[in-house]
DNA sequence: GTCTATAACCTGATAGAC
DNA sequence: GTCTATCAGGTTATAGAC
């Protein structure tokens, strides 16, 4: 039932190039339908490997779940804290957040789907895995300073870092509701992202500023 | 094995008050998982009706997906029609809708799951039901009117009343993920549903104005 | 209209060969 | 490390009695 797609064919057998094909349909399949309603034999199938092999690196499901987690989120993150960004002032910081992040959803739209799948379907099992929390309080951090120095308005910074993601990642999550909006317009086009980053990035701006 | 709730006792047979106990358990259930990994017993178990029941009212779990899709949205997005928005000043007209799409979803904080399951897990496949076209048009109608007369700054309105039900949806679809930012708060409790409100129409107001 | 019991199917996970 | 074949368990949906 379960046979190798002679699309990406892998040459030779090699652990490494199994586990990142593995981890790439993964990907894929779980922002589409969450982890409860991911089939492993899509997944297998996508990828060019067999059901067996996942569970050969992975344990089980919820195994490859989390490894696929850990791999889409933790790298970013660390990227984000190298960028010192409590160094800067807050409004510069914010900004160059928000290109950042932006830039990042641009390059991997799946993040924000796996992303909010975590939190509603799987109920935030995995929010210390992911360090999510650290996230939101980096930017609640750079909110609060900007609020004090006065370059912003007076606004919760919790509240605040929380709607702002959300202004970034709604674009992403509801693109199959909102896509007949643009008439032959692709959403995850290059022309459509770098406007929606571009509109989020000055609405946020606008947003907070005193 | 499925019983009846004995917490929430059927009186009599009825078949009204038992569509209505299956679509109110059915909204919480899709709410958590979505069409796909939502479970048929649970619905049943919870209403205090049976499977069967489901079946014989509703045909099969889509059509009970379906049923409890039109019943959350339709009704309410007439109301909003019914506010005649077009007819105010358009920063009129953004804050009154903000307010009651807030009030709306404080009322009911499985509208903004239901909403995005219906995107990213269904994709999408019954938007014209939910008419979910009309209510972004109608926002973006506000907004261009808003530019055009120069109370708002200049903006895409399309991209601005997408990026602007992402602040207000948010919240309640990330609660999992973001619940642990607030010690000894409920996120869904009164207090901190009405500050989201109040944050989340600041920040709209400030992110649009000229 | 409602129930119990069960059919039919699907999918996560494993055994065992190579 | 990888494959084929299969099991075990769970879930949708229905049959038939009341």
């Amino acid at each position: 039932m379960t046979k190798r797609n002679p699309l990406t064919p892998l040459k030779t057998y090699n652990a490494k190039a199994t586990q990142a094909a593995i981890l790439d349909a993964a990907e894929e399949e779980f922002a589409k339908h969450g982890l409860a309603a991911a089939h492993t034999e899509v997944i297998a199938t996508k990828s060019g490997a067999t059901k067996t092999m996942i569970y050969y690196y992975f344990q089980n499901k919820e195994g490859l779940y989390l490894a696929m987690l850990k791999r889409a989120f933790v790298e970013r993150f660390q990227e984000i804290q190298a960028m010192n960004l409590d160094q800067l002032a807050p409004d510069i910081a914010l900004e160059q957040f928000l290109h950042y992040f932006l830039s990042q959803l641009n390059k991997n739209p799946n993040l924000p789907m796996i992303m909010l799948y975590e939190a509603m379907q799987n109920q935030g099992k995995y929010h210390e895995e992911i360090e999510i929390l650290e996230f939101y309080r980096l930017l609640s951090t750079i909110l609060k300073g900007g609020v004090a120095s006065g370059v912003f308005r007076p606004l919760d910074p919790q509240h605040m870092a929380v709607n702002l993601i959300g202004t970034c990642v709604f674009y992403f999550c509801a693109k199959e509701n909102i896509k007949h909006l643009w008439e032959k317009k692709r959403l995850l086009g290059k022309e459509m992202l770098t406007q929606h980053q571009q509109e989020a990035i000055r609405f946020v701006l606008a947003g907070v500023r005193a």
